[in-house]
RNA sequence: CGCGGGGUGGAGCAGUUCGGUAGCUCGCCGGGCUCAUAACCCGGAGGUCGUAGGUUCAAAUCCUGCCCCCGCAACCA
């Protein structure tokens, strides 16, 4: 990888017609988490999300409302999807909407070439179109119809006779990246994970690839980006959409600037996506890139569902939870660590809101926000809020230091391989020596002792170095925790957290003595009325 | 015989790839401490690892049968 290469990571861009809910949310943070922490290693990152526009049933909302469909998507965009990133704390660096002319103008291009070299040709599509639903229906979508229609298929919403329908339409040849595809993912065996998603895709295309229908006649909607070479026809919804992730950063513009873009980002080093369209992006997505002589992304990784209560969130069983619910009563910073911490990525995971607490309470509050706190007022306590310097160390201190490097090591090492809840887990060794550490010093003791003083000098140096490797390693996780935090211990000695470096955030007595500590307000303050 | 995921102390999970004393967080019980957000530290109880067989010196981990739960149609990361 060249030194000019950024890390680059996406997310799905969210249909607008959906109301946020903690899913969403979920794949937000993971790519979030993994951007911020490339960053603070010093890298280059880059976060894309955005919002996906097109297709037939934004158009029959918007109709329904009396608006435009653009209009209905600057509403949602507006109202919805951009004060989520606010919610959760999102540091994405761009956002594309499928409506925007350099999404729009990018995708024909794309087509175009496709076109040209013969990946795309003019087909006809045959099916069971239900006029009700406006949409073609497979076998699985049909039942035997009764009474007046009994023997005949009709659609299970409708009840009524579907029509044999034949359309023309452009296909996508899928069918002769089958064995490229599978030749790829021999040859690049972490471009699906985690194993359990690469499995399912590797034997979906074992079975056999069809040929992709790409285009709808304008006959039925027309809410969609114009087949370049053909304007009665729009693009299928999902070739559009999966475009995004080239489109954003420059793909098909000639100026010196977005090639360079491009080239420092593409290909993606990791797209999140959710298991249920894991399908689109480890299968079709890499074909389309393979037919237009572009290099797949690097990996490809599909995550779980949160559970809750046991099941699937869904709308109609009325457990779909918005993330304010959450962020309102916990705030950003618990969301972002409890979902990455309480659950494995890449496997479901149960929420719910006892557990949430109980993780609030004890791993945020009691764990990691008492101890800044009791750390800080005891070097005011004792020392005015001056950093005493450090004298003679003991092997307990240097233990200090030596789980922090580790913790360091593990931690980052962990982020290579996506376990973000492994990185947590090693930093939280930290926060759980330090705890240890405190108590076993005794420096409430020492301080009862003037003869003991350096020691109690040295235990308080040793503690909040110890806070300042955790403002390094938790700021990707709890960013607005761990400003307040750095501000009163980091800031006047070291600068800015921005400019802290992970690789060496384990190196000691980086914190410069004499400098002042401002108090700190509870980083994680209780919360008394518990959420239900 | 459609496909896939899963069943591990009260709860949520890791461990299963490459068999070798069953681990983590929370909760519970007992003790210590008092700097701190009634927080912190130590110790303890609690599991025949869904079930029935098989392979092996040894199985949560490998093989086979069976039972149960959850996704794969819709909203949907």
């Amino acid at each position: 990888m060249s030194a000019s290469k950024s890390f680059y990571a996406t997310t799905p861009i969210f249909y607008v017609n959906d109301a946020p809910h903690i899913g969403h949310a979920y794949t937000e943070v993971a790519a979030d988490v993994l951007t911020r922490w490339h960053r603070q290693r010093g890298e280059s990152a880059f976060l894309l999300t955005g919002t996906d526009e097109h297709g037939e049933k934004i158009l029959r909302t918007a109709a329904a409302n009396k608006v435009s469909p653009k209009d209905w998507a600057d509403k949602l965009v507006a109202e919805a999807w951009l004060p989520l990133l606010e919610t959760i704390d999102i540091q994405n660096q761009d956002f594309i909407r499928t409506t925007e002319p350099r999404h729009e103008k990018n995708v024909q291009a794309f087509l175009q070439h496709l076109y040209d070299t013969g990946f795309i040709y003019q087909g006809s599509y045959e099916g069971n179109y239900c006029v009700g639903c406006e949409e073609y229906k497979t076998e699985a979508d049909l039942i035997d119809g009764v009474e007046d229609f009994a023997g005949q298929l009709v659609c299970a919403i409708h009840t009524r006779p579907v029509e044999k329908l034949k359309e023309t339409n452009y296909f996508f040849k899928l069918s002769e990246f089958e064995q490229p595809l599978l030749d790829f993912y021999a040859a690049n065996p972490k471009f699906v994970q985690p194993e359990s998603a690469k499995n399912e895709v590797v034997s979906f295309v074992r079975r056999g690839l069809e040929d992709l229908s790409i285009s709808r006649s304008k006959e039925k909607f027309d809410w969609g980006i114009d087949i370049p070479w053909d304007d009665s026809h729009i693009t299928y919804v999902w070739f559009d959409a999966l475009l995004n992730y080239i489109t954003a950063i420059g793909y098909g513009e000639d100026t010196a600037e977005a090639k360079a873009k491009f080239d420092s980002l593409w290909p993606a080093s990791v797209q999140i996506v959710g298991k249920d369209i894991l399908r689109f992006h480890a299968v079709i997505w890499p074909a389309m890139l393979m037919a237009a002589g572009l290099t797949p992304p690097t990996q490809v990784f599909g995550h779980g569902w949160l559970l809750v209560g046991g099941e699937k969130m869904s709308k109609s069983k009325l457990t779909g939870i918005a993330p304010s619910q959450i962020t309102d009563t916990f705030g950003s910073d618990a969301f972002r660590y409890y979902f990455m911490k309480a659950i494995a990525f890449g496997s479901d995971g149960s929420f719910s809101w006892e557990d949430l607490s109980a993780r609030y309470q004890s791993e945020l509050a009691n764990g990691f926000g008492n101890l800044a706190s009791r750390v800080i007022a005891m070097v005011h306590r004792y020392f005015d809020g001056v950093l005493p310097a450090p004298s003679a160390v003991t092997a307990d201190d240097e233990n200090v230091a030596s789980v922090a490097l580790a913790a360091v090591a593990k931690a980052d090492s962990a982020i290579d391989d996506l376990a973000i809840q492994d990185a947590i887990a090693a930093v939280w060794t930290l926060v759980d020596e330090l705890n240890n550490y405190i108590t076993v010093q005794e420096p409430w003791a020492l301080a009862k002792d003037e003869a003991k003083r350096d020691r109690l000098a040295t235990v308080l140096y040793t503690a909040t170095e110890g806070l300042r490797v955790l403002s390094v390693l938790l700021a990707p996780v709890t960013p607005k925790a761990v400003a307040k935090l750095w501000a009163a211990v980091g800031e006047p000695s070291l600068g800015a957290l921005a400019d802290q470096k992970l690789a060496s955030a384990g190196t000691w007595n980086q914190l410069k003595p004499g400098a002042a500590i401002a108090a700190l307000e509870p980083l994680f303050p209780r919360i008394e009325t518990e959420a239900n």
